[in-house]
DNA sequence: CATGAATGAGGCTTCATTCAT
DNA sequence: TATGAATGAAGCCTCATTCAT
């Protein structure tokens, strides 16, 4: 009956509290599997009344209308989505050095993205999608990146390449690569072909390598 | 009449000449702009009837079902997204050292992808977007790939390892890092923020840089 | 939310009470009315709505489709049409001498079913019709005329041929002849002819004294 | 390619000769075939036109509308069931006493119309299902029944009664049992249960007698 | 004369949303 | 607060009919 706690978890954004009665979260887990399983516009508010087992009318009490319902669901995501590089701890580790190297903030980061994006698969499909036809959502994210985790990356690169263990190019460009090649292992991994077999650990400290070897001229 | 030159090219699947009428090629066009900007679900036929300026009616006189107007965009897209591992000269140049390293593979693989998407971006769009729900496309595309440019790619990987070029990483991986990285570089140029500003040359050069060193251990 | 007793008796199959809401008893006599009167082919739901004085989507919130609503009509209908030997007393009657000759039997089962058929002629006539067309609705009514007034039938036949009243032909063809006769009689009296003048009473003593000459050897 | 000797025989109504050419003919039959398979409302042109072989316009080209195109097909039915009544040799054989008695009239009667059923069953299933909605052909069926048929229909009985061989009832009467009973058991025959055996000759047989029984007084 | 592409009205059905209970 | 019947706009698709070829 409450075991919704990842959800609110999930739907605090600045360590408020929030209050989830029981038919809100049903609805919202609902609707988070059904957006993912068929997209947002080929869902209908129906279907999700009847898999959240709640009357078409609760929905409404709720959000005033089907959009609302995906932004409930998507803007904590656009936050999470970029939370590591919020969480305080997180970057005050790597600059008080408790991260000796470049590569070992990789490791941190994509171990850190691996276990979201394995316990959020359906938001991220989700976030993914949806992403592409928002330009409401589209925003949002690209200000809460740039604003939260595009100057922080930046230092955390320029850090390393000033102690000259990564390559001279520009910080942007070096950020794309990283992400692209974690997120590019994650979509490959989880949704493009989920069903191959896959050794994460060795998969990963692959992709670790070839990123840091990417990265590095010797 | 006339201007719809790149749309028959595009539905070429086996060099086989194309018939396509007039209000074919205008329902195709419209039907390509919309899938593209809002997605297929969020598309009415109304509004692609209405934009291609025939009846709605009329699409279904060439397309049986809204669906099929997908499929006829989708199926061939699938072919042309893995084009270049269908032209035999493509691959044989490989072997018979037009391409002396596979340095000049990637600059020409990425070169060759970069001139398609940049062509046929609403294409992409579409493909990307609707494989995540219709398990009929995503099966289609996993069936071409691996027919098509599974065993290519690999024995081309085994080539130029075995002249010692790129690491010994099973050829699986170094597929998948190879074309998350292109695809990564296409995607968030032509797609996330194709509104920063871009030098294609030198970022391209980068991005090849990038995944020739992390491929290398030298 | 009142006159629609009728209605309700005749959806009642095995006398559980019936709920019928206001909109949908207002759907049931319209679709009734339409489709006897123009056929159910070529009756739209948006008529039945105009005529119900209901939205469109509200046949649909009742009715999954619009054969639904046809079979919703047609299925009580099925076993009305032969209630009588569904009724155990009417047989029973039979055999404990409350009807002393088969034409007795005749008599009542000619009045009863004149009775219903003048009652309820918009359902007989789409009864009628669309036999011919579903297959599931013959069935239904084969299955049902088979299990409830075959067996019946045939011992109420044998009993007044082994008392000698009428001829000992096979009772399927005496079944046959009474039903056509009977049913020739109500179909020509209000549905080929009903413009014309009648005289019930003598209409059908006459057309009961045919059947039994026809069925009597004296 | 000219086997529609029978169509044309068919559309043939005052012995003038048709021209039908063999599109139009083919036309014909696939209309036939298709409206008593589904009804006239639930057939479209374009099946008849696929099942005719000819394109969707050719049946506009023969047939202004729809409409026509069954008034094509139900006229002269319209004319030929009552045709036995209309062939002259065929009343004046029974005025000039070449049937020696009523029973022998309703014999012939009820096997040439058998031949007719069994030969055009798809016709008649189209005729009395429209004859249901469509009051202009209910009309004109009770105009031609009226000014050819019941006239002779009368003349007959009343011939008979005089000589004593049937009952003293309403000429209107003995018609309506006389057509009921041979039209009944066609109706069963065909229709109802054309699955079930039959022997045909023996079950006609009993039905004449059951009808002549029925209109004997003796 | 025949064709079949094109039409647009209208068919059945689904949908997000409202509101009385 | 929750319900679910009701709505009517809109969705996909079919149809009879027209008309240029």
């Amino acid at each position: 009956m409450n075991d919704q706690q990842w959800l609110k978890e999930l739907l605090k954004v600045n360590d408020e509290e929030v209050k989830l009665s029981d038919k809100q979260a049903k609805i919202l887990e609902a609707a988070i599997e059904m957006f993912a399983e068929k997209g947002y516009a080929a869902t209908s508010t129906s279907e999700i009344a009847k898999r959240a087992g709640v009357a078409e009318g609760t929905i409404f009490r709720h959000y005033k209308t089907k959009k609302d319902l995906l932004l409930a669901i998507v803007t904590p995501t656009v936050t999470k989505v970029v939370a590591p590089f919020l969480a305080k701890e997180f970057v005050k580790e790597v600059f008080e050095n408790q991260y000796k190297s470049y590569e070992d903030f990789i490791r941190a980061l994509m171990k850190n993205r691996y276990e979201f994006v394995k316990k959020h698969l359906p938001l991220i499909r989700i976030f993914w999608q949806e992403l592409a036809f928002h330009s409401d959502i589209k925003e949002q994210f690209q200000a809460v990146f740039i604003e939260n985790v595009y100057e922080k990356f930046k230092r955390i690169i320029e850090y390393f390449q000033t102690k000259g263990e990564i390559v001279e190019l520009p910080p942007t460009t070096v950020i794309r690569m990283t992400v692209t090649t974690i997120a590019g292992f994650l979509l490959t991994r989880f949704i493009i072909l989920p069903d191959q077999e896959w050794d994460d650990e060795s998969e990963m400290e692959r992709t670790i390598q070839f990123l840091m070897h990417g990265l590095t001229r010797k």
